[in-house]
DNA sequence: TTGAATAGTACGAAAATCGTAGTATATGCC
DNA sequence: GGCATATACTACGATTTTCGTACTATTCAA
């Protein structure tokens, strides 16, 4: 497979620059929306996808301090979006799971990342819309 | 022209988040490196792109108090990655101007960037490479 | 020319992040 | 089993960041 030139990356940094720039102001909004700043509504994401996760797990996920990672968990549990629970399995750590409360948050920060991810496809027709998907996806794949 | 179906957006949202994830550990990473934080990258990247733009310009780019901005552009300055000037066309602005040093970590955050970019392409062939920069750089340009 | 609007700064309060030290639990080795 | 060590987290205090209020300097407009 050849490789891309710099001209092409250099093409798709200075695009995509710009849908970044629109995903952040939606991000912004909906973590202003709950009144959460941007580590608990990421730290929210992370415990939503992955239910009796550890705070060491997001800590890490996120990459920040452990005392960070256990403040933000202490603002989650005041605004009743996650509980911490003790597992018998390994009484050391926390089993962090989302409440109601915090999968109603989750779904409103998600509809706003679905309306930028919708812009995106209203800009192509039907064809070029199945076209973008699939290599999107190709990518999405490869990366791992 | 026909709107996507909700399982496109869904399939987009899914694949995208991905790229949104690994583009934040670079930018985190580049933010590491010259000890700036997300906040003061940001302004400094906006800086780079627009000499002369007034403190204001900027607080209201990145949606933040005008007094959070000025706290910011304090740290660039003392960092020597920026400069206050006051303009006689207007002497109760400032206009901010990057200095070679600040030049210096926009490059190095941008080629963190442009690798994310990179790696992107990389997922494909030289066909499908080209279509996707087509379509990416359509979208970008509806978005305006 | 004087009153209102604009652009920014000074300062102090509130919040967030992080490092250090401490507690409780688990593991390994004898 | 018993004891040293490692793990998972929390408490607490220092530092940094963000932001609101009040202030200064400059511009505009009637």
């Amino acid at each position: 497979m050849t490789e891309p030139t710099p001209e092409q990356t250099e093409r798709l940094a200075i695009a995509f620059e710009r849908f970044t720039r629109r995903f952040k102001v939606a991000e912004a909004a909906a973590a202003l929306q709950n009144a959460l700043n941007a580590l608990d509504i990421q730290a929210l994401l992370f415990i939503n996808e992955r239910p009796e996760c550890s705070l060491g797990d997001v800590a890490r996920h996120l990459q920040v301090a452990m005392t960070t990672m256990s403040s933000s968990a202490d603002r989650l549990v005041r605004r009743g979006m996650i509980e911490r629970q003790r597992p018998e399995a390994n009484r050391r750590s926390v089993a962090l799971t989302i409440t109601p409360n915090g999968q109603e948050a989750v779904a409103g920060y998600m509809d706003g990342y679905r309306a930028s991810c919708r812009a995106m496809l209203d800009a192509l027709d039907s064809d070029d819309r199945a076209t973008f998907l699939r290599l999107t996806e190709l990518i999405a794949k490869y990366e791992d």
